[in-house]
DNA sequence: AGGCAATTGTGAATTAATTAACAAATTGTT
DNA sequence: AACAATTTGTTAATTAATTCACAATTGCCT
């Protein structure tokens, strides 16, 4: 069987943005897209969007582009998972619920089956759409459903413990939103998305500004 | 007066991280810090942390490393604004609210000073510790307080019908939250933080591991 | 059918980011 | 007071990411 190039973080971000804007474009029932469209509605080069089309095999033509629903199958195939990805999200605070009630049904291949928390009022209720059951239980469930992915949202004390247990379970990534560097090991992916780090960057590059 | 290197957005990234370690390292009394342990804590080279800080001029010493407090200092000066930064924050849903309370007194430089929403419900209270004020008024408080950046956590649909008015009342810094791709003149400084592509990316980046 | 204009696909060139490497400096030790 | 062991600061080397540039296509127009 032939194997994939490995396809850089970056590229794969972009191709993710590809395709919210190919949804869109397909919502709007037109066909096809040209390089240069793609690239100014996610702020690249054409070029940019034409090297990372290298990475799938998808044949664009000349005065007309790529046709869109080709173009989002070959992304659908190279990005999403093969079969349905179960992922959990710990911590059903504001963040956990903006995120549960945001996911739901936004990607058929992922699908956010349960939520974890220790507060009476959320166990064993659903929650923007998502059942919602004591942290005392995520270890069995994890291992049980063989849980790969699971989204951390849990105030800062909390979060590394929480890694540890998820870790052990044999989770395979994590999306981390607590304000917190945690340690997994390396063969653990673990993304994290730092809002203060963000907030600082944008104070910082807004400044200098005219 | 000498013009400061202009520094790109990877080490700015990399410097708000550190400062996070070294609050840390404050925190339990320790009074210095060698390039590896911060290395180590934020998952770089210490190399890499070398590099980062030609930006500002820190001098180690040799077996003893770096003085946290005055590395502290230079991240501050290098990085915080000169007077505190008042940032407003458009859309008091959940994930509104999971910044607000998250970010109250986070960094004494930067202070979310006002919240903005349509919901009855929401206007004139004081919500996660910010007050909250109709959408309507959005404009003219821009304008009056002369605010320079601003917190997208709005619905979609919304989202660049708020981001227009912004530009239009001289915002200079946006941090959006909304699953949308904003369009802002080159001279506004935008930076997008896209939920869904992260937990795509988790995904993606987690298959293909044992 | 032939010519014109536009757009793709991809090596080559460029620029940016990271790592390697090592002299200079400092501390503690004998 | 010389030595050994570290760790810094920085230049050079390497690797990664992006842009350039242009031949090869294709559609459209006359």
């Amino acid at each position: 069987m032939m194997v994939r190039k490995k396809i850089p973080e970056k590229s794969v971000e972009r191709i993710c943005r590809y395709r919210e804007i190919l949804l869109e474009y397909q919502s709007i029932g037109k066909e096809f897209i040209f390089s240069h469209e793609l690239a100014s509605e996610v702020r690249v080069s054409p070029a940019q969007v034409r090297r990372d089309l290298m990475y799938f095999h998808l044949k664009g033509v000349p005065q007309q582009g790529y046709r869109v629903s080709e173009f989002l199958y070959e992304i659908d195939d190279l990005i999403d998972p093969k079969e349905v990805q179960d992922v959990i999200l710990i911590g059903v605070g504001n963040l956990g619920k903006a995120i549960l009630s945001y996911f739901t049904h936004k990607r058929p291949k992922l699908s956010i089956v349960a939520a974890f928390d220790v507060d009476a009022n959320k166990v064993d209720r659903v929650i923007s759409g998502c059942e919602c059951f004591h942290m005392r239980d995520l270890q069995k469930f994890t291992r049980e459903r063989e849980i790969k992915i699971a989204i951390i949202t849990v105030p800062a004390q909390e979060a590394q413990a929480i890694a540890n247990t998820l870790v052990e379970s044999g989770i395979r990534g994590i999306l981390n939103f607590s304000p917190v560097l945690l340690k997994v090991p390396a063969d653990v992916y673990l993304e994290c998305i730092d809002i203060t780090t963000s907030l600082e960057k944008t104070v910082y590059f807004s400044r200098g500004r005219r």
